[in-house]
DNA sequence: CCCGTCGCTTAACAATTGTCAAGCCGATCG
DNA sequence: CGATCGGCTTGACAATTGTTAAGCGACGGG
């Protein structure tokens, strides 16, 4: 890896507080490499032979199933992917595929494993990211059962909202089908989703999202912390 | 604790290989105490307090939001519970609540993240614990965004199967409206659905599971260990 | 023993969501 | 500049799922 690279990575919370050796042993034998666009990097049910970390773009991670497909997650920089895998040497249960350009360093699993033991500061960030990982997916999860797709669509409108200091008005950072595939509906679904919202406050303009009424549209999502974050560094963008 | 009980948990994956003064750590404060049914262990939004291991009986953990509640996964002896709350100090996500009398462990959750720092064995047991309960809840939303609720229904059935060594012939481990909850539908919905598959080779009197075509039923459920284990110790029952 | 409660089932109906088909629009490229 | 492609939207329709209401049957308490 390029020392531009590795100064880079070093102040991520997963790398800050490790040792020096740790740093230099989880380095050596690891890529920092450029993708193009729609890019499959692993395919679900592969043997988890590097763990992943997003470091430029955007990456998303695919269930398949009987020939059906959907978003699980969406990665943004930074973030880490196929860590509960190469923790415990088992396959891939999600497929990653780039959707803009993007960079991503891959750390052998052997090295991961091998840092983990020597390092106890890194064993504890593994640690809290194996568990902020988990609580994602307990979030979307929760989402996906307990919310309408319409109040699934309100809720991550608020979210990135939030993301953006509260903003009322972004851009759309998807595409509508894969933000469709994410929120667990069809993209014929999200229009009309996104059309019945507009009673509740929410415009859009092919990308271009205006909340007129922040108040209406949260009686439609509820937002909460135990569904909707706050995700420090988190699962969706 | 008392001696039988401790004896009990020193088998278990997550402390066998730890060392005798972190056991003797962990289990100086803990509790071993038995609860009734139908009683709630924690709720969703307290700060995570104690750790939970569930020793005996039947544990589910449920989301609630705006009024509605779902059952997100049940927890069958030996599991545990709230160690990604507990590792990161963050308010658990979701309730628990005994489904049946039930024997549970709590540790408090500082002397857990003490012995994590302290013993290099029980800090990779505690990442494998969490990895996989991360990658049972991916499973868990895969099949809930992957597959109809009929062909959850199926894939449940084999799974149940698979527990019990491919036996074709078992009883139900849930109530009906608990199983439909945790499958992400209705009772009556859930109804609907075992009577469909009549046509599929399943049968159920009651609570009493015939299998009576396995291949056909495979045939609507395409089960994977990507969505539907092998789950070692793991998630529902 | 009877009665009330509770879980389950069924049926009719309504709401949501998916499917299919068509058309629009903006971007790209020859 | 015009043609083509892909993503998005819309509408009509179908399938799935939720809702409401009623009834059945097992269980437990009076």
């Amino acid at each position: 890896m390029r020392d531009a690279s590795l100064a880079e990575i070093r102040e991520l919370a997963l790398f800050r507080d490790i040792g020096e050796a740790t740093f230099e042993a989880l380095t050596r034998s690891a890529y920092h490499q450029t993708f193009p666009p729609q890019v499959t990097l692993i395919h679900q049910g592969q043997s988890a032979d590097f763990f992943h970390v997003v470091t430029d773009g955007l990456v998303e991670l695919v269930g398949n199933w009987n020939g059906r497909e959907n978003t699980m997650v969406v990665l943004r920089p930074v973030s880490t992917f196929t860590l509960a895998a190469c923790m415990t040497d088992a396959p891939y249960l999600m497929a990653a595929r780039t959707i803009e350009q993007s960079r991503v360093i891959l750390i052998p699993s052997s090295d991961l494993r091998a840092a983990f033991a020597a390092d106890t500061a890194f064993a504890l960030a593994i640690a809290h990211e194996l568990a902020n990982c988990y609580r994602g997916m307990v979030r979307h999860a929760k989402d996906m059962k307990l919310r309408t797709s319409r109040e699934r669509l309100a809720g991550y409108i608020l979210r990135q909202s939030a993301l953006r200091g509260g903003a009322s008005r972004f851009e759309l950072p998807l595409e509508k089908r894969l933000l469709a595939s994410f929120l667990g509906m069809t993209p014929e679904n999200l229009s009309r989703a996104l059309r019945a919202l507009r009673d509740d406050g929410l415009a859009i303009d092919a990308t271009h999202v205006t909340i007129a009424d922040r108040a209406a549209l949260d009686r439609v999502a509820h937002v909460t912390p135990l569904i909707d974050g706050p995700e420090p560094g988190a699962p969706d963008r």
